[in-house]
DNA sequence: TATGAATGAGCATTCATTCAT
DNA sequence: TATGAATGAATGCTCATTCAT
């Protein structure tokens, strides 16, 4: 196994998340518009130009950082997907994952909003490809199977599931802007209960 | 009666509408980045000098833009609010007036979403303003008294009516968006009737 | 006579002589730069569009703005180079002249700079005749007369009486921009006492 | 020592020296009105954009290339001062350095000129610090004490050694002024010699 | 590979000038 | 004659991108 391009790889992939990590950050603090290549290069530590040997261009990374971001979280979600749970107790998790990361990545919203509401002002036009919105378009798939599993067991009343499932995230997503302008947020269980409670309470 | 004052306030009125609806239309079309101050001349069919007449800068511009186009929305709104009915049906009430509105003025979504989620990247930092946002508060305050006096009557299980309002928003304009995408999208009375029972169905 | 026509150019007079007044005050207050058309025009009270009624642009404004105003101290100067005076009586007059108007007249100093060194700010490159310059050669001119005559009559060492003349006149500008700057200056007379005490003491 | 650092430094010191130097060129000939960024980089061969990274903005660019000149002629005038000179001498021996500057330098008293009378119009308001005037004091002030120690020695009548100072500089301005007009002037000594007669030979 | 100086297209904004009323 | 809304060329400035080192 050659050891030198395993190490350049490395090195690569290693200079690409730092980057990435770096773009978030920025977004985070200063917004979309303030997320010039200069401000993103400065928090990385590289040069300017360094930017451009990893990222085609300024949308190109931030593209690939939200990405990465979505990937973190869609890992976990994945996770709960894939595990045997009642009904309910999944959906809890579900809601329960996505509240304790955002609780310990409280830069990621902003790139998520940023993505998921101004997306054309990343990619120009709707022209490039949008893994991200790919990305979402899994989980919410996967949600979405779910939720007609439900239904069709009886666990639910009979509703659209795929409309239910963007009904749930995005009235998790409020939740979820709402704890991070709350002082001190109550309990991710005890949140995770009551919206359970809202979306499953029903027949 | 000075008449002649009258008619230039009305043009200058007239003229205000315009350019707010053109950059709207823009918003729409190329999103807040692509909303320049020359596209949305060209849009509104006048120099770009022209639109310092009516505004006192870009930003003046956006803002009030998308407050004009939430006082439309929140006046019907507040109709809704104002009527006396039983509380399942001023949900359902409610989640119709969004629907139709939206139904009908396609072009409003974008904005709503780039004032809601890139409000930093319209006013420089949040020195200006934000009227919008106080509308929207004023609407998710509203109908959080509307879910406590629900609560207390029974109507629902004991929720925080002030996140159960938020919650209720964001999935309700999770549906919205959807609805855009959307060829043929359903009956806004069949929509309004399931959001309605998801929420109100819950003890 | 044709009492109508009279009357008319009585008004335009009258309004040129406004306009160019409240140019001068702008200037002063402001700067030529701050001298736009819509300032010029809010201090005289009438339209933007009304200058262009009386003068082919602001150049020209600016221009006969500046004519007037030296026409005034010229015309002050003039009475004093026709009295019949001692040498040194004479240059202490003009002294005391420039002075006492620039006392009465604190305005004026600024476009008075503003002509005299700005001149291709407020005129297109060096292609519009200068008549302000012509004014003020003229006045070099007649005191380069007079100091000649006072070399030739042994009043003066042998100096160039245009070299003289320039230097004298600047010299008195910088005592009179002084002057603008101080709190309480002395007595005219007196500044005009030293001044002309240098000037012709000198053998 | 880092000998990198230090090219680093002398090509920011030339091309800040080189930008000044393209300023000054500009004023000179279109006047402070005519001196556009863009002029100014077209004049120093380089791009619009290049200038702000050796400048904050223009006014600051204009502000320090008046400065940088300003030195220039300043350092030879503290070489007079510094010198062990009669009275007189000195006085001819000032006259004579900025003779000789303007002779050599002829953009110079358009900078000059717009620094020194229209100040305001490159600095917003008095903002800005204005060196230059500074050092334009500092000058006057060196002069006031040299001309207070000549009236105290009896080689001047008793005149406010201030004013004097003020009428002698301006005095000398316009004999430069004067100068960059005259086709062939005469010898730079010769005129030195008559206005240190004129302002020395008075008792 | 990494740098950051240089570029220049693009932006918001101003203002002299025009012209329909 | 007087107005001021409309115009659009021109300005200062920013920033994504390139490229010589």
């Amino acid at each position: 196994m050659p050891v030198g391009k395993t190490k350049e790889q490395v090195v690569q992939e290693f200079r690409t998340q730092a980057i990435e990590a770096a773009a978030v950050r920025v977004i985070a603090e200063k917004g979309l518009a303030g997320a010039t290549m200069q401000a993103i290069a400065d928090e990385a530590g590289v040069a300017k130009g360094t930017l451009y040997l990893y990222f085609e261009s300024r949308a190109d990374l931030l593209q690939k950082a939200a990405e990465a971001t979505f990937s973190e979280i869609m890992e976990r979600l994945e996770a709960v997907f894939a595990q045997e749970l009642p009904f309910a107790d999944k959906i809890r998790a579900l809601v329960l994952a996505q509240l304790e990361f955002v609780d310990s990545h409280r830069d990621f919203f902003r790139l998520y909003v940023a993505v998921r509401y101004a997306g054309s002002d990343i990619a120009e036009g709707s022209r490039l490809e949008r893994p991200t919105i790919r990305q979402f378009q899994t989980y919410v798939r996967k949600l979405t199977e779910l939720l007609a599993g439900a239904v069709k067991a009886g666990h639910l009343g009979s509703v659209d599931p795929t409309k239910l499932a963007l009904f749930m995230t995005e009235g998790i997503n409020a939740i979820l802007l709402h704890r991070l302008e709350e002082a001190e947020p109550p309990e991710a269980e005890a949140e995770a209960a009551w919206i359970t409670d809202l979306l499953v309470g029903c027949k």
